[in-house]
DNA sequence: GCCTAGGTTCAAATTTTATTGAAACATCAG
DNA sequence: CTGATGTTTCAATAAAATTTGAACCTAGGC
């Protein structure tokens, strides 16, 4: 799909064109790509993240769009991801329509939040299951040595469950 | 070639059949899979590894292959990501051609290395390109808040490469 | 109410990643 | 050396995740 015009004159209602990334935009965007592929973070929330991150103001979505080059879809659910995770935070001036978006205070809290959102549910919804393997392996007379390493399992699994709220406080706290 | 036949008599060559996974396996595994999926790990990896997590003794590639259904490809595949991080060790019996596989005794060091292995290359060869991003930041004049988060950036890369080899000791230390 | 800027949704298209299996390789026994 | 067993490699295929874009909402101005 190419861009419709390329000349965009200078009138009022003419879709504003945006420029490209800057190389130094572009090998800060990297690094985030690089860390968000560790936590399955797609490339484009990543992407989004990294523009807000080094641009002076808060931006809106048309400049997310234009600047990176991507689709609306994306951007749209680029931004709700970040939404969810307590990446950005809106900044709306009143009386304007259009919302802006820069990244929260802190990443260190913000990845905080990712980690929580992803690990938390995980061990949650397997405690009862471990629970049951273990049972299952004791009741069966399994080996001394596969009982432990499942005892130990459930051991890190209840603790890390107990120790998540105080480490990982959730937004309400 | 002779066509393998269906029915494996009690004879040595025949092909051994092996059992699917059952229940309290299963489960297991699908919580191995949940918890490698946030790292990026893939499912047949950690199927096997559950597989020697549950089972008492060492298994060879031949009982891993055939519990698991899986390909001689992955098997293969997958072990060698397992010992490449040091989350599985290969028992050898003297005499025996096959080697036989189990998880190594610490699976809190098994996690260790693989976050290792995953992060620290990716903070090492990001550190040059976020100084460069900074150190442009500033001839631009950028903005006293960008500057202030990109140099956060960097002590934060600054301080967990250095804090990475007291935390995570490498494999020779 | 009606219109429209601003944004969301979601099925289809694309891109990325994982798995398979046949061929190649390695090692040991005889 | 030869043949059998045990394992790895990698191109082809299958599966999963991401991106796109057009249709669809929604709130506010008129």
């Amino acid at each position: 799909m190419k861009p419709p015009s390329e000349k965009s004159a200078g009138r009022r209602k003419s879709r504003p064109s945006f420029e490209p990334l800057q190389p130094h935009e572009i090998e800060l965007a990297d690094f985030f790509v690089r860390m968000a592929g560790i936590l399955g973070v797609p490339r484009s929330v990543a992407e989004i993240y990294a523009l807000l991150y080094v641009s002076s103001g808060p931006l809106d979505f048309d400049h997310i769009q234009g600047r990176l080059g991507i689709s609306k879809g994306s951007v749209s659910q680029g931004l709700k991801f970040l939404r969810d995770h307590e990446m950005i935070l809106s900044v709306k001036e009143k009386g304007a329509r259009r919302e802006r978006w820069q990244p929260t205070p802190s990443l260190a809290a913000s990845l905080v939040a990712l980690l929580r959102s992803q690990v938390l549910p995980a061990l949650e919804q397997a405690q009862p299951g471990l629970q049951r393997v273990l049972a299952d392996a004791q009741h069966r007379g399994a080996q001394p040595e596969v009982i432990e390493r499942l005892s130990r399992l459930n051991r890190w699994n209840s603790r890390a469950l107990e120790l998540a709220p105080l480490l990982l406080p959730p937004p309400g706290a």
